[in-house]
DNA sequence: CTTACTTCTGTACTTAAGTACGGAGTCAAC
DNA sequence: GTTGACTCCGTACTTAAGTACAGAAGTAAG
């Protein structure tokens, strides 16, 4: 079941990652994505598991995580040792958690704010920092 | 019940905000941040609002919003036109509830992870891309 | 009213995260 | 079996977001 979008050149890969191919090679300097082995003087190949991955970096990477943070996201993903595996992953699900209430919080004001904007054209007052910080 | 704090020096301002001077002069340049007026070679002064829409900057920054996408925001929270803001915020909406779902995601996968891990020590299988790419 | 610390202003430097490029080696289509 | 496009590798450049610094002006404690 795995594979079924293998064998890619680097230059498939990054178009259909919608990544830039100089992107790919300095993740992979970075050690976040894996430098497949070149049989022989070929070119490397690239497969589903590797745009999985590449994704994941970039939809991290949109939520605020930097590449060092999301180096430890993969490790989590990669990881063999269970206990050291939980606590970073412990970790994690903290930040992410107060990512959550933050951005719930910013919604729950922007949703308020277009639903009061459409019922009474005028002077609405403004929630978003409010909802977040003052009292 | 406005500027409890009000009248900081920008030290104080940077000091209670936790960032750098530096940092407000830059967001004042960008336009992020108001500079107050000077009254007659005097030193600026900041209050509450400063701080709280400093806040609500680095928070939106750490939720992975870049400063032009946190100056967007900015604009709803100024908007006086109601029909250019509620466009605006239902866009920003939008972005809020991509980043909520794949946050979810995340941690629920995390969380998986970690009750898993707890329960029987061994072979976890990672499910943390996996949650989120493939299939 | 001096002295030590801040602020102000402008300019220069730094760091993270890419992006571009030159020259040599592959690939594949004709 | 040549030619045009792509890959590889190393190094250099760029952009966003700060950070540092120098020299002049403001501040406040003694």
């Amino acid at each position: 079941m795995k594979n079924i979008q293998g064998n890619l050149s680097i230059g498939e890969f990054a178009k259909i990652a919608n990544v830039n191919v100089e992107t790919i090679r300095f993740y992979q300097r970075k050690g976040l994505l894996a430098e497949p082995d070149r049989p022989y003087g070929r070119i490397r190949r690239y497969g589903d598991s590797d745009i999985a991955r590449l994704r994941f970096i970039k939809s991290a990477q949109r939520l605020g995580f930097n590449l060092d943070e999301v180096a430890e996201l993969l490790r989590i993903e990669d990881g063999t040792h269970c206990d050291e595996t939980r606590t970073l992953a412990e970790r994690k699900l903290k930040d992410i958690r107060e990512k959550l209430a933050t951005l719930m919080r910013m919604e729950s004001a922007l949703q308020h704010m277009v639903e009061t904007c459409h019922d009474r054209q005028g002077d609405v007052t403004c929630p978003l920092i409010a909802a977040l910080f003052e009292q």
